[in-house]
RNA sequence: GCCUACAUAGCUCAGUCGGUAGAGCACGCCCUUGGUAAGGGCGGGGUCAUGGGUUCAACUCCCAUUGUAGGCUCCA
């Protein structure tokens, strides 16, 4: 929605909310006691929904998406009218939907969102050819305007009537609209390109990983040991990195006793989102959802004194969460996932300089994978809330400042935030321009309190500490899910599963790569020879479809020289190279975590 | 969980009107030792997701279950 009001006036909005208008006449001449719901302008195109007396094949789309073109080149004007509601309701008379929304704006005023409209409630339609619409606008002025080659129906999906489980599903079409045929072609072009991204394809392809619902069950992942190399150098980079800033590693167990649940209050709100409880000992124990009290047992195995705050207790944690099943989605929606996640606990006072601290060291980090634009999202306190409202405001105030200093764009969802504390989201914008949420600066003004967290402060007083809550790349599933898109499986060298791959010409070549295979290891790059028995040509194909970032070819002149021959991923070909200089020339590449195969 | 569609070899996919299955790649063996994206030959490999039903006969038709895809809802 938040697109919308931007873009409410933009030519494409009214040329999409048009070709809605024109893909619900030609539904309803197709299903003449078809019902219609509503039908937006979304971004990349439009749906509308609707009731049908039965489910749309694809042939439908074909069949209505010929209609639409004849009603374009019709060429009939989009006429507007304002009506009052009565007449209203006598004009969509034997249209349930529509009726629902007229009394929605007739007596309390809001949308077909159910938002509130603001200024005075209008009730308008517009009308082209026999179809007509309850509908604020804009549109176009003539169906004629419309492209009817820059015009596509993509699929149908089933949607529930005001977005309420409880309501009807409907069934929507949806649909893309440009302004011309190339603009169309581009767009489609661009949903190919995300196709091939797709990080369920590339991890089969690259042998990254697999899901085996049938033999494991759903939403759980394994990782092959190149994915597993992957993940490995991803968890060792920012473990370094949060040593080197000051944070502690800490380990936990993957069950723990229902009181601990009870006390952090799990099992009061978050109990549908837990694995059943399973019986030890006659007592009862659950797979963690969350660190979060685990580390507060860490905190509180001894009395804490101001002068060891702040604390910042980290740990690459394996949650398990129960998710219904429709919602699974390779790794960006699974049960069992690994958060990077820590725990700040700190004094008032320390308390700005700590969100500080660690909204740099989440761009930091970001930054190092070769993301470079973020989107933040700042959550204030809900009408229900636990906390002091000043608690709120102190942290609100630290929370906005960081956003500020770090010059982020940021959206505040006023209210927005948890029973327990405000937030920032970030979101980050891979190759193709997708935004992903991966980090997540929560305060908590919940579980200190349960579980009486306390330090001695100066005044040989205990004092609760505040406590946030961050993990920077969210779940490790969904982050190594969203770099393979990212980087459409071309990682930069330092995450290359494979680093280097060694291509002798011959088997006379095989003893001089293995011996050159030792040295590139011993540099700590990750290296294979191919001794396959293939032609070189093919090995090297095999290389470039596994996207290893240097391939070193070695024929006779090679062996003599004591050389490699360079090339790389990207199909260039820097010739022979002396063992030292493809060593120093690969380190530095590795070491600066470059993007480039050669700096 | 809901709607719709789909489920055939390790992978990608054919399979007509119901008559118990095929290709390419991958894999194995053999020949080939080839200079920057696929050399050639032969071979192994399937309870057609699972369970029922209809039928003389089911990969094919029907029902259920499981899973997947695209959405919806959900993601304190």
């Amino acid at each position: 929605m938040a697109d919308q009001q931007h873009t409410e006036h933009d030519a494409l909005h009214r040329i999409r909310h048009s070709a809605a208008h024109v893909m619900a006449q030609a539904v309803l001449e197709v299903f003449p006691d078809g019902k219609v719901a509503i039908g937006p302008p979304i971004e990349d195109g439009f749906y509308y929904d609707f009731d049908l007396p039965r489910p749309l094949a694809p042939e439908d789309l074909v069949i209505i998406e010929d209609r639409m073109r004849a009603i374009i080149q019709e060429d009939h004007p989009f006429i507007y009218q304002e009506v009052d509601a009565d007449q209203a309701r006598q004009l969509f008379h034997d249209q349930p939907y529509k009726l629902e929304l007229i009394d929605g704006l007739a007596a309390g005023g809001v949308d077909e969102y159910g938002e509130p409209v603001q200024g005075p409630v209008v009730i308008s339609t517009y009308q082209h050819d026999k179809f007509r619409d309850l509908c604020r606008g804009p549109h176009v002025s003539r169906t004629g305007e419309l492209n009817p080659a820059a015009i596509k129906l993509l699929n149908t999906a089933g949607a529930y009537w005001r977005g309420d489980e409880r309501r009807p599903m409907l069934q929507r079409i949806y649909g893309t609209a440009w302004e011309t045929a190339d603009d169309l072609e581009l767009y489609l072009e661009r949903m190919e390109e995300a196709r091939k991204r797709d990080h369920r394809k590339l991890g089969k392809e690259l042998d990254l990983f697999s899901l085996e619902p049938d033999l494991l069950g759903g939403g759980l992942v394994l990782w092959h040991p190149k994915g597993g190399m992957l993940r490995h150098v991803a968890e060792a980079f920012c473990k370094e990195e949060h040593i080197k800033a000051g944070y502690d590693l800490v380990y936990s167990p993957h069950i723990g006793r229902a009181n601990l649940w009870e006390t952090s209050g799990h099992l009061g709100f978050y109990r549908d989102s837990m694995y059943p409880a399973m019986d030890v000992d006659g007592m009862e124990y659950y797979i963690k959802p969350m660190n979060c009290p685990f580390h507060i047992l860490i905190y509180q195995s001894r009395r804490r004194s101001y002068r060891e705050l702040p604390i910042r207790l980290a740990e690459w944690g394996t949650v398990y969460r129960y998710e219904r099943p429709g919602v699974l989605h390779g790794l960006m929606r699974v049960r069992g996932f690994t958060q990077d996640d820590a725990h700040h606990i700190c004094t008032p006072d320390q308390m700005p300089g700590e969100i500080r601290f660690v909204l740099d060291f989440c761009l930091h980090i970001l930054r190092s994978f070769g993301f470079e634009e973020f989107k933040a999202y700042l959550a204030t306190m809900p009408e229900k809330h636990v906390g002091e409202p000043e608690q709120w405001q102190a942290a609100q105030e630290a929370l906005r400042e960081v956003l500020d200093r770090a010059g982020l764009d940021y959206v505040v969802d006023e209210g927005g935030g948890a029973f327990y504390g405000p937030k920032i989201d970030l979101k980050i914008r891979d190759a193709i321009g997708r935004e992903w949420q991966c980090s997540t600066i929560q305060f908590d003004f919940n579980l200190p309190e349960r579980f009486e967290m306390e330090y001695v402060a100066e005044d040989g007083q205990p004092h609760r500490p505040y406590m946030v809550h961050r993990a920077l790349l969210g779940s490790l599933e969904r982050f190594l899910g969203v770099l393979i898109e990212h980087y459409g499986g071309a990682f930069p060298v330092w995450l290359a599963p494979v680093q280097v791959v060694l291509i002798p010409i011959t088997d006379d070549q095989l003893a001089y790569c293995r011996d050159v295979a030792e040295q590139i290891r011993m540099a700590g790059l990750r290296v294979e020879v191919d001794d396959d028995r293939d032609r070189m040509a093919n090995k090297i194909r095999k290389a470039q479809e596994q996207k290893v970032p240097y391939m070193l070819i070695v024929g006779k002149r090679e062996v003599a020289a004591k050389a490699v021959a360079v090339r790389l991923r990207n199909g260039e070909d820097l010739g022979p190279r002396s063992m030292d200089e493809f060593v120093r020339l690969a380190r530095e590449v590795v070491d600066r975590r470059s993007t480039e195969l050669v700096l």
